[in-house]
Parts: structure tokens; C-alpha cells; sequence
DNA sequence: CTTGACTTTGGTGTCAGCTCTAGAGTTTAG
DNA sequence: CTAAACTCTAGAGCTGACACCAAAGTCAAG
């Protein structure tokens, strides 16, 4: 278990940053010390290491959201998270096919 | 020829949005009439589907207008032309990789 | 037991990328 | 000729994703 700012430099964000994911939902609400001092673990420690990376490949916060809520149901349940899933990955294969044509297109020049 | 509406149309944004292009330095001013309405060309539209293409694919504003500059300077000329081209190529083939593991992710969901 | 590093909340500021508004002129369909 | 649709500029406003700040409490080292 560490602080907020372990946690924050573990994934090269801020603490404000960490803060700021807590109010938007994408972690859940830390456990707290007495002093009221957030409390992380490695689980969380992994969720921002997912939050961070759907980012870098484009995903708003809002996006990396229903990312998450997928990732929970998992296992149980649940026809439409399929769904959902499959259309998240054709999301993701366009944004790749647009990449290549970019990519291609810089490599002609 | 036609005026900012139609291009807008055409290219799927705003006619607020055009001008803000074309104030950012994205879009070449246009050729104006005599009563001072922006004219654009299938160029102009090339250009601005390009713009938007490159956004969907995650740059900013700013890179984009980088590419521009590459873009024109083309045939001639330069040396860090293709350094920076590289460099681009480098962030894109980043991004993929990224994008394939979190497709990879949903999958295995 | 004090100093310095860390954390708390609440609020303000910032930057990108639009989006909307007002007030005025222009063009086009009927 | 008129009404509807379009365009102009300048500027204000908005959303997302933070960064920064103040005032106050907390913890760890020497």
C-alpha cells in the first residue's frame, strides 16, 4: 500500500492527475488512512497503467470509461459487452488502417 | 468553385471550423470574391480532407500543420525533411503497436 | 520537537479545438 | 422585389484534461 504520490510516479502522472481520475470515475475511490491519506495498491497501479496507454492511443477519458466498465463485467454476464467490445476494436482497426495510409503516405515523400 | 458552406459540407465540419483552419494556418487564405466570400477549390478540399484524416488519427493541430510543411516542400530540396518524416513515422508505428494491444485486450475479453 | 516533505480540499487558470452570437452585408428562389 | 439562406468579422463561451495555488493538517528524520 503507498500514497498518492508513489502511485503518481510509478505511472509518470501527477498527483493532481490521479485526483482528477478519481473525480471522473476511471479509478475508484481510494481507501483512506486515518489522516484521510489515499490508499493504492498494486491494482490500482495497473488500472492507471491501462488508463494511461488507452490514452496514448487516442481514447478520450470518457472512452476509457466504458473500457473499464467492459474489463469489470468481464466473466458474468452480459450479451451487448460483446458488442460493445467489437466495436471498440473496429474503432481501434480503423484508427490503425488510417495510421498505415498516413504512414505510407510520409514514407513516399 | 464554390463558397465556405459547400466545402464545409463536403469535408463533413463546420463553416466556423474552415475559418478557424484556415486562421491556424492549415488552409491557405482563399481566393475572395468581390464582395469578400472565401472560394475554395478541389484542392482546398483534398487539403481539408487530409487535415481531418491525420486528426482522426491522433495529431494535433499543430503536428498536422508540420505535415503540411513537409507535404510542400516535397520534391525539393532539404535535408531534415526526412528526419522529421522519420520521426513521424516513428510516433505513428508507436501508435499502432498500442492500438494492437489493446485490440488485443478487448479480444481476450 | 521542529523542519521539511507530503497530503487534503476547493477553487482558479490554461491550452486546444472548436462553437455560438451579434450585427451587418450578399445572394438566390419565387 | 422580397424573403430566406448564406457569408463576413470580432469576440465571447464551452469542453476536456489537466496544472497551479492557498491554507491547513500529517508524517518521517535528525
Amino acid at each position: 500500500m503507498f500514497t498518492i504520490g508513489k502511485l503518481a510516479r510509478q505511472a509518470d502522472v501527477s498527483a493532481d492527475t490521479v485526483r482528477y481520475y478519481e473525480q471522473q470515475g476511471l479509478l475508484s475511490p481510494a481507501t483512506r488512512t486515518a489522516a484521510g491519506y489515499r490508499l493504492y495498491d498494486s491494482r490500482a497501479l495497473r488500472r492507471l497503467h491501462f488508463v494511461r496507454r488507452a490514452q496514448q492511443a487516442g481514447f478520450s477519458l470518457a472512452e476509457i470509461g466504458e473500457l473499464l466498465v467492459l474489463k469489470q463485467r468481464d466473466a458474468a454476464c452480459c450479451r451487448d459487452v460483446r458488442s460493445v467490445a467489437l466495436e471498440k476494436k473496429l474503432q481501434l482497426e480503423h484508427k490503425i488502417k488510417m495510421l498505415r495510409s498516413l504512414s505510407q503516405a510520409l514514407t513516399d515523400l
